[in-house]
RNA sequence: CGCGGGGUGGAGCAGCCCGGUAGCUCGUCAGGCUCAUAACCUGAAGGUCAGAGGUUCAAAUCCUCUCCCCGCACCCA
C-alpha cells in the first residue's frame, strides 16, 4: 500500500527569548516532530515547518538587557533555538525565522489585501507613553494604582488584587513597569485595525464545518465566536517588526510602526515554507495555494492550548478575509500543560528543566519517550524527576533495551555474530504475530489520530510482547535439544529488533537508528512502516552477520537523581 | 457570585460526552525463569471513583449544592 498523502505539519513558534522547557518543547514541537517522522516512514509526502516567533516588546527589552542589538540578540538566539532543536531530533524541513525577508513581504501584503476589502481601518486609540523609556508601553508594562479597589500594583490589563480588567489609561498614578518611571503620559496614537466583527459569519460557518476537531479546540473556538469577534488593532508603536509599508514605501504616518507580533507571526508559517523553498530549489505554492497545487494537502497544527484561539480564530480571519485561495487548517492537535510537581514551569524563576540542560544529563530519546508517553493531550500532566527516571528505567531500560542485549548476547555466545539458519517458525511465532498484528493495527491508529498517550502505551506492549515471546520460546533451554528450533527462535527475536526499532523511530529516533545499525541498516532509508508482521519477521537474512550492540540505555542511579533533585529544585514550593 | 481546569487503590493517569461487572503504567508482595542492564515472565493484594442530596431498575459517568487543589501575576505555553 501505498501512501500518496501529502502533509503539511507546523508546530507553534517558539518566541525568540531564551532556551524553550519541556514544557513547551512537549506542547508543540515533540509531538509534531513524532507525527512527521511516523507519517514520513509510511511514505507520505511531509513537509515539517517551524520558527522563531522574533517580534515584539519582549525581544526588545530582552536585547537591551543583554546590551545587544535587537537584531544581533534575535540571529543569536534563533541560533541557540536551532541547535537544541536539532539536538532533540526535531526534523524540521525548515526551521525559519519570523524576522527574515518573506515574512516581511507577506505580512504586507496580507495587510494590503484585506485593506482592498474594507477589512482594515485607521483608528485612533489613546496609549500610555513612557518619556524616560521613550516607548509606548504595552497594556501589560504599566502599573500603578488600581481605580477600583486603590491596589497600588495593578497591571495595566488587569488588577491582581480586585480581579476586574482595566484599561491602563484608567490607573491612578501609572508607570512603567520597565524603567520604573512615573514619568509617563497619555498620548494618542494612530494603529491600524483588523475588522475581525465583520468576518464573524464567514469564521463560524468554517469553523462549524470542523466536525473532527477535537473537543478542547472546538469549544475554545466557539467561545470566541460566542462572545463575538472585536475589531483587533494589528500595528504597535514599536521598532523591531515587520514595517507597515506598501510597495515598498512606509504607510504616512506609520514610519515609526511595525506590525503586531501576532498579526504576523502565523503568516511566518507561510514565509517559513518560502525560506525552505528558496534554500531547497522548492516550490512552497504548492502546499499553500490551492489553485497552485495544494488542494491535495492535508494541514496538521499544533499547539498549546492557550494558541487554539488564535489559530482557529485569528489566522483563520486573516486568511479567509483575504479572499485569496490559501490554504487553511484541517487538524489542529492541541495539548494542554506539562507542570513541573504540579506548579508551573516558569523561565524568569528557573522552574524546571530547559532542552539545553536536559540534553547534559541524558540522550534526547530519553525525554523524547517520557514527554510523548505521558503528553497532556487530555489534561495537564504532572512531570517529576521521580517519574521520569521510572519510566526511563523501566520502559526504556529494562523492556526495550535489555530485550534487545539478551537476544543479542545470547546469539552471539550460542550462534555466533550473525542471524541463525535452519529451523521454521512455529506456535510460538504464530501466536506472537497475531498478538503483534493486533498491536500494529492499534499503534498505528492511535498514531494517525495523535493519541499519543495511548499510542505509545501500546508501543511498550510491543515490546513487552517480544520479552514474553522469549519467556516461551526459551531459546536457552531448546538449544540443548533442539538446535534448529532455538535458531528459529533467535532469528525471530533478532527480527524482532528490526520491527521495534521501525516502530519506536518516530519516539525515539536516535536508539531506532543505534538499533539498525547492529544489523547494517540505515534508519532513514530502511524504516519503512510494516503493513504486515509475519513479512516483518523474515526481514533478515538468515546468515547475515551483525555487530553486537553496547547497551542501549543507562539506568538511572539513586545518586543521579538525588542530585538533579538537588540542582532542579524539585518539588520545592515556590 | 470573575474565568477556566481538576479531585478515581501508595504515585502518575484512562474511563465521564453516548449511565450497566472500576482499567493502565509504576510501586508493593508471592511465584517462575536464568539468555539478559539484580534485568525478564506469571499471579496477588490494594479503590464505598472528594462530600452531600437528586434522577434512574441501575451513576465514577446525568442534575443540584458543598469542600478542597491548580492556572489566569514578570516570564511563558
Amino acid at each position: 500500500m501505498v501512501f500518496m498523502a501529502r502533509i503539511l505539519i507546523t508546530s507553534a513558534l517558539p518566541y525568540i527569548n531564551g532556551i524553550k522547557h519541556l514544557g513547551n518543547l512537549v506542547g508543540s514541537m515533540l509531538p509534531a516532530d513524532v507525527y512527521a517522522r511516523f507519517q514520513r516512514q509510511r511514505g507520505a509526502e511531509v513537509l515539517f515547518i517551524c520558527a522563531t516567533d522574533e517580534h515584539g516588546t519582549p525581544a526588545e527589552l530582552a536585547a537591551r538587557a543583554a546590551g545587544e542589538t535587537v537584531e544581533a540578540y534575535c540571529a543569536e538566539q534563533h541560533d541557540i533555538q536551532a541547535q537544541a532543536g536539532e539536538a532533540f531530533g526535531l526534523s524540521f524541513d525548515h526551521f525559519g525565522r519570523s524576522s527574515n525577508l518573506p515574512n516581511h513581504r507577506l505580512t504586507q501584503h496580507f495587510a494590503a489585501v484585506l485593506e482592498e476589502k474594507d477589512l482594515i481601518e485607521e483608528r485612533v486609540d489613546s496609549q500610555i507613553f513612557s518619556v524616560d523609556d521613550q516607548r509606548f508601553l504595552p497594556d501589560r508594562y504599566v502599573e500603578g494604582t488600581c481605580p477600583h479597589c486603590g491596589y497600588e500594583k495593578a497591571r495595566g490589563d488587569q488588577c491582581d488584587n480586585c480581579g476586574r480588567l482595566l484599561d491602563p489609561i484608567e490607573l491612578i498614578k501609572p508607570y512603567s513597569a520597565i524603567s520604573g518611571s512615573f514619568n509617563v503620559e497619555t498620548r494618542e496614537t494612530r494603529h491600524l485595525y483588523l475588522l475581525q466583527s465583520k468576518m464573524q459569519d464567514k469564521l463560524a460557518a468554517w469553523v462549524d464545518e470542523k466536525t473532527d476537531w477535537p473537543t478542547l479546540t472546538k469549544s475554545i473556538a466557539n467561545k470566541w465566536l460566542k462572545e463575538g469577534l472585536r475589531d483587533r488593532s494589528i500595528t504597535r508603536d514599536l521598532r523591531w517588526g515587520v514595517p507597515v509599508a506598501k510597495d515598498g514605501a512606509a504607510r504616512p504616518g506609520f514610519e515609526k510602526k511595525v506590525f503586531y507580533v501576532w498579526f504576523d507571526a502565523p503568516i511566518a508559517y507561510i514565509a517559513a515554507t518560502e525560506e525552505w523553498a528558496e534554500k531547497n530549489n522548492e516550490n512552497w505554492r504548492r502546499w499553500w495555494r490551492v489553485d497552485e497545487g495544494a488542494d491535495d494537502v492535508s494541514y496538521v497544527q499544533f499547539m498549546g492550548k492557550d494558541n487554539v484561539a488564535f489559530h482557529t480564530v485569528s489566522f483563520p480571519a486573516t486568511i479567509l478575509g483575504s479572499e485569496e485561495p490559501w490554504k487553511l487548517v484541517d487538524t489542529l492537535k492541541s495539548l494542554n500543560w506539562l507542570t513541573w510537581y504540579g506548579g508551573k514551569f516558569s523561565t524568569s524563576q528557573s522552574r524546571g528543566i530547559f532542552m539545553d540542560q536536559a540534553l547534559d544529563l541524558l540522550p534526547a530519546d530519553t525525554w523524547r519517550w517520557s514527554l510523548m508517553a505521558n503528553a497532556p493531550e487530555s489534561d495537564d500532566a504532572s512531570f517529576t524527576l521521580e517519574q521520569f527516571a521510572g519510566v526511563v528505567n523501566k520502559d526504556l531500560a529494562d523492556v526495550l533495551g535489555n530485550f534487545v542485549n539478551r537476544i543479542t548476547r545470547f546469539c552471539s555466545a550460542r550462534f555466533g555474530d550473525a542471524t541463525p539458519e535452519g529451523g521454521a517458525y512455529g506456535e510460538a511465532e504464530e501466536g506472537l504475530i497475531k498478538e503483534l498484528e493486533g498491536r500494529l493495527k492499534t499503534y498505528t491508529e492511535c498514531l494517525e489520530k495523535m493519541e499519543f498517550r495511548k499510542a505509545f502505551a501500546e508501543l511498550r506492549a510491543i515490546w513487552a510482547a517480544g520479552n514474553e515471546y522469549l519467556q516461551v520460546a526459551a531459546p536457552w533451554t531448546a538449544i540443548k535439544t533442539d538446535r534448529d528450533k532455538a535458531a528459529a527462535s533467535v532469528r525471530c527475536a533478532l527480527n524482532l529488533i528490526v520491527l521495534f526499532a521501525t516502530l519506536s523511530r518516530p519516539v525515539i529516533p536516535f536508539a531506532a537508528d543505534k538499533m539498525f545499525a547492529i544489523f547494517g541498516l540505515d534508519g532513514e532509508a530502511d524504516a519503512q512502516w510494516p503493513v504486515s508482521v509475519k513479512d516483518a519477521l523474515e526481514r533478515l537474512s538468515p546468515g547475515a552477520g551483525f555487530t553486537p550492540p553496547e547497551v542501549l540505555f543507562q539506568k538511572i542511579e539513586e545518586e543521579q537523581l538525588a542530585a538533579w533533585r538537588e540542582q532542579f529544585g524539585a518539588g520545592e514550593t515556590p
